[in-house]
DNA sequence: TCTATCAAGATTGGATCCAATCGACAATCA
DNA sequence: TGATTGTCGATTGGATCCAATCTTGATAGA
C-alpha cells in the first residue's frame, strides 16, 4: 500500500480534473509529499508502488519523476531508480546560498514597482502569520510574503527559481521550527522588511532580505552541528 | 528527415556509448543542439521525428523532452507537443539577472580557496581565447574560465545553476558576436577578475564580475532593441 | 571463515500498441 | 455570408509487454 493510501482516493477525485494530463497530476501530488515532508529524504520511490497507487500506469509516474529530477527533489539512478533527495547539511547550505544572492536581487527590481495593494497585502499576510500556528500553514503563508514582495520584479524566470527554492527551503524549517518553536527574530525580520519597501527603499530591503536568509542558514547549520 | 541527418550516424556510434541511457543520450544530444543554436527556438520537435533521427522508440524521447522542459529549454503543451524555447529580450534579461546575482555570490565563496593551479588554468583560458576564432569554441572557452574560478565554491547546487545558465547564453552571445564581432572589453574584463582573484581580492572580483555580466546584458539589450 | 560466483527475483529501461486530443477543412444552418 | 459543427488526419498521452540490469542470497572453493 501507500503511504498515504487512506487519503489518495479522495485527492484523485478533487483535484486529478484540475490537470490536464496525469503525469501533471502525479508530478504536482509528489512534488507536494516531498516539499511538505510527508515523504522524508532518502524515501526510495519505486515506480510500480506509485502507479498503483495513483491508479495510474508506470508511464506517467516515470516522466514526473524525470521532472522532479530536473527540479533536484529527486536523485535518479539508471537501473535503480529515484529516491527523496535527502535534506542534508549541505544541500542545505546550497540552497540559502542561492536564495542569498537571488532574493536581494528581486526585491532591487521589484520594490520600485510595488503598488499600495501589493503592500497592504504583504502585511496581511505578516498578520495572519502571527495567528497561525500550524507549520504547513505557517511556511505557505510565509512564501507568500516573500513572493508578494518579488511580484513586480518583472522577470518570471528570476522568480521562478526563488519560488522553487523558497518551497524547497520549507523541508528545512520544518527541521528549524520542530527545534526552535516559532521563530519571532523572522517575524520581526518581515516587519523591518516591509517598511523598507514602503518607503520605496529597495536598496535597504535587499540587505534585510539578505541578512533574513543568512540568519536563517546560520539557524539550520547550527541545527545541522548540533545533530 | 533530420536538420542533422548527416552526421547523426557518425554521434550515435560515437557517443551512445558513453551514456548508461538511451534517455541520457537524447537529452545531451538535443541539449547540445539546442544551446549551440543548431536547433533554434520556436523550432517544433516531434517526438516521431526524433525518435527515427535516434534510432530509438519514442519514449526516450518524450523523458528527454521533459527533462529539457524542467531546463526551460523547451515549452511543453500537453497534446501539442514541445517546441524549443525562443531567445526573446525578456528572456535574455532573466538569464542575465540570474547569473548577475548568482556570479558574484560564487566568487565571493570561490576566490578565497583558489589554488595557483585554478589560477593558472584560468589565465591559460584566456590565452586560448585570445586565440580563438570559431564562435563555438570561444563559448565553451569564456565558460570554462569563469567556471574554473568558482571551482571552489563547495556549493555544487549552486555551481549546478550558474554553470546552466552560462550556457545558455552561449544562445544570446552567438548573436551578439554576430552582431559585434569579437568581445575586446570582455576580455580586458577577463584579465581584470582573473587579476582581483590572484590578490585573493573576493569582494572586487564579484564587483567585477556583476559589471561584466551588466554589460552584457546592456549589449544584448541593445542588440534586441535594434533587431 | 571468508570470498567469489552464479542464479532467481525484483525493478527499471525501452518498444509497441491503443486511446484521447488537437488542427484544419469541409459541410450545414441561421 | 458568416458562424458553427462535424469529420479526418496527425500527434501526443497512457497502457501493456518484453529486455536489460541490479540486488540478494545461496553455494562452492580456498
Amino acid at each position: 500500500m501507500l503511504f498515504w493510501a487512506m487519503d489518495i482516493a479522495d485527492l484523485i477525485a478533487r483535484d486529478r480534473p484540475r490537470f490536464r494530463t496525469a503525469t501533471a497530476f502525479v508530478e504536482a501530488v509528489l512534488r507536494e509529499a516531498i516539499l511538505t515532508g510527508a515523504l522524508p529524504g532518502g524515501t526510495p520511490l519505486r515506480q510500480e508502488e506509485l502507479a498503483a497507487g495513483f491508479a495510474v500506469s508506470r508511464m506517467p509516474v516515470r516522466e514526473a519523476l524525470r521532472q522532479l529530477e530536473a527540479q533536484a527533489l529527486v536523485d535518479f539512478t539508471p537501473h535503480k531508480g529515484a529516491v527523496v533527495t535527502d535534506i542534508s547539511a549541505g544541500e542545505a547550505a546550497d540552497n540559502y546560498a542561492i536564495r542569498a544572492a537571488l532574493e536581494p536581487a528581486a526585491l532591487r527590481l521589484s520594490v520600485p514597482r510595488l503598488t499600495n495593494a501589493d503592500l497592504d497585502q504583504a502585511e496581511a499576510l505578516i498578520g495572519e502569520m502571527d495567528a497561525e500556528d500550524d507549520l504547513a500553514r505557517l511556511g505557505e503563508l510565509n512564501r507568500r510574503f516573500h513572493l508578494t514582495l518579488y511580484a513586480r520584479a518583472g522577470r518570471p524566470r528570476l522568480i521562478a527559481l526563488v519560488e522553487q527554492h523558497l518551497a524547497a527551503a520549507d523541508r528545512y524549517l520544518r527541521f528549524h521550527f520542530a527545534a526552535l518553536g516559532r521563530d519571532h527574530m523572522a517575524q520581526s525580520e518581515h516587519a523591518a522588511l516591509l517598511a523598507a519597501a514602503r518607503a520605496g527603499d529597495a536598496e535597504g530591503a535587499a540587505r534585510i532580505a539578505q541578512a533574513h536568509v543568512e540568519t536563517a542558514a546560520r539557524n539550520i547549520e547550527a541545527f545541522f552541528a548540533r545533530r
